[in-house]
DNA sequence: GTCTATAGGCAGATAGAC
DNA sequence: GTCTATCTGCCTATAGAC
């Protein structure tokens, strides 16, 4: 426990996963190398290998970090928020942020890659859209049921058309338009559930 | 004139694109090389270089054969169907077709490795896209008028959802749900739409 | 934990013969 | 147009010293 109590400084790994991180959703798992985040270190190729065998072992790392941290802010929303409609809006705001800096969704640029992935991590990506769905449908049903939103199919059609609905407008949005139009198709998409 | 006229067997050019452009498709810009392609024309990379300088040049003339293979497929539903709803269901039957033998639309996948891309490379893929968004709003805006849709924003805005929404859902559905999966949200994307 | 040194492979690309 | 041969560079990864 006490090593994870807000260090001063983010261990060599931590820092290694930011680097990371960022190197993926902005040029994608075959787009980085590990030169890449250990010139950004400041340390040598050598010493990453200590900390992640190879960079299959960090794909899974960083895709296991990225999950647990979107699943912290669901539980957040879950908590704070009580309105349906408003806890989609808080949803959409995630997906937002990420893309302020140029950032695509880790799994969504991973998606994109998913033939030259290494099993472990498209099973994590897989995972990682499945409980974004499942929250999505649970939101929905609730919407459904308190007058919140009103929707024509099932909740988990709605909530596949809400998450490939945002994957789609930040690839795009990134190539151009940006936040603005990302903006734009998300609200339009989550008036299609309004009453 | 003469050698455009249907030729019995493809050019090493042409099987060259063929080829290129499927291995993009499944596996992305930074997923394959020369090797890949000379492999399985079954000539040697330093061939591939006589035809295309270098990937970079490859690449340019990928999006430009399938750009004019979008476009044309576009003036044909104008040409040969009429209704609004109906060019639309049109429009996203050439997903689908892509969405067969597991492809990504061409520059949905490079759209994800844009940061990556020669700039003449990125102009082409924003110029698709464009394009595309182009052509959907005149239609939407013909169903708004005859009364065949029923949208809330802008043909502009609504043609953005489509877009964005239609490649999130290829590029969700190659990692799981497959064609079920995309034809739904598709359909439920579209009925957005009608009134 | 971090380094230097280095292996071994594959990438994109070129020269020059046929 | 296609080949063989070759170059240079980068990639992932490992060995072993400090």
């Amino acid at each position: 426990m006490a090593s994870s109590s807000s260090p001063k400084t983010a261990s060599t790994a931590e820092r290694t996963l930011d680097v990371a991180e960022l190197l993926v959703q902005v040029r994608g798992f075959n787009g980085f190398s590990y030169a890449d985040v250990a010139r950004e270190l400041d340390i040598s190729t050598a010493s990453l290998h200590y900390h992640f065998p190879g960079k299959a072992a960090l794909g899974e790392a960083l895709i296991a970090r990225y999950s647990t941290r979107f699943a912290s802010a669901l539980e957040r929303i879950d908590r704070e928020i009580t309105g349906a409609r408003a806890k989609l809006d808080a949803y959409v705001s995630i997906y937002s942020g990420v893309l302020r800096g140029n950032r695509m969704c880790l799994c969504g640029i991973l998606a994109a890659e998913y033939e030259t992935l290494p099993e472990p991590m498209r099973e994590a990506v897989t995972r990682f859209f499945e409980d974004n769905e499942s929250w999505l449908t649970s939101v929905i049903a609730q919407g459904q049921t308190d007058g919140g939103l009103s929707i024509s199919g099932t909740p988990s059609d709605a909530s596949q058309m809400i998450l490939s609905g945002l994957e789609g407008a930040m690839l795009i949005a990134r190539t151009y338009g940006g936040i603005t139009r990302f903006q734009s198709s998300a609200s339009r998409l989550l008036e299609t559930l309004t009453p």
